[in-house]
DNA sequence: ATTCTTCCATACGGTACCGTACGCCATCCA
DNA sequence: TGGATGGCGTACGGTACCGTATGGAAGAAT
């Protein structure tokens, strides 16, 4: 059948794909991710998809390495070598999991980590990420002159309070929640 | 039609469909709660589910309500008034939820909280038990003479610290986690 | 200009659900 | 003992998907 309307075709690419599918993600989960539905919001229909994917597996995996990379990247730049200024970097790790300026990063990560609790690849992703990240603070915590242990186990504990804050609902805990937060931030990262 | 074999009937209350459902939500999550699936699992057929409820919605708050009840009683009988033991209570909670013998439990605590990311009805019950939770940890630690404003903060760490805790894959981390578990709850809860 | 390749639209069959309509059996009750 | 009622089975229509098969348009290659 031919299209009588005047609409020029679009044409995506995989990146694009991929892109649009994080969107999805970060907002109905891994389960909002369906085909039909994302070339629906995408302006296409599903022959593309079928097109620059295999099937809806082949779209997971693009999604999860793409999130990988991205976050290794991330940790990296995050945690360059920058004498002396070790314990603000460290702040502003946690600052960015808190804000909500990075609202959409978070809900990614807890997307992702949702998945993983029911998905092998999805689990072996978010270890390989959270293996850089630990590693990457763990050196800024030894460079602060922390011991070995101590870097380790603050390590943990700032990534396991990060991703906890967002999960929780204390809003409207106390209005004075801010002060709470950085006054947390910085037991976590004192020497 | 009727039924040729010779299987009894089975009955089966509304109760036991909550159980039922929430035993699936711990594993699956909110999705997984299908109705046919339940029902399936649990050797009847849906006509019975809608007996017992009205339809999908009158299951989930259900769901939510007895989560909410259990966990409100359950953050009372963990923090009952025991002068002079309020560091080990506090310990204890944390360990309650780092520990694998509660994996049920927190696999329950992370579907709710993921479910409420999404519905204001989950959001409204995570929040009610956050504010129970809270409160509950921020008169023991008044009560090993902090003072306020750091009752409040240790509280959001400790229970941000626990879920987050079991979002991280850091089991392969090091050797010794179960030590820097130890020496994090002592920091939490430390004077 | 013709063929080839790329990329997408459409149609189709299949599955897994939700909710409803209705009927059947068992038990209690007069 | 016959009827009422509680509790469930079955069948049906409807929706939302997945994946495949096939065809068509528009540019690239020759």
């Amino acid at each position: 059948m031919k299209k009588e309307d005047g609409k020029p075709r679009t044409v995506r690419d995989r990146g694009e794909w991929v892109e649009a599918a994080i969107d999805v993600l970060a907002e109905e989960g891994v389960q909002g991710m369906r085909i039909e539905v994302l070339a629906k919001n995408f302006g296409v229909t599903k022959g593309s998809f079928y097109w620059h994917f295999k099937d809806r597996q082949d779209l997971f995996n693009a999604v999860l390495e793409t999130w990988r990379d991205g976050r290794i990247r991330d940790i990296h730049k995050q945690t360059v070598a920058d004498p002396g200024g070790e314990h603000d970097q460290l702040l502003h790790l946690i600052d960015v999991y808190g804000s909500t300026r990075n609202r959409k990063g978070i809900s990614i990560e807890l997307a992702v980590r949702e998945w993983a609790r029911r998905d092998a690849q999805a689990t072996a992703v978010v270890e390989e990420v959270d293996r850089w990240r630990l590693e990457c603070t763990r050196q800024l915590f030894l460079a602060r002159g922390l011991d070995e242990d101590e870097a380790k186990s603050r390590s943990v504990l700032l990534y396991a309070y990060v991703f906890g804050q967002s999960l929780m609902a204390c809003e409207n805990y106390d209005p004075r929640l801010g002060d709470f937060k950085r006054w947390i931030a910085e037991l976590i990262v004192k020497p």
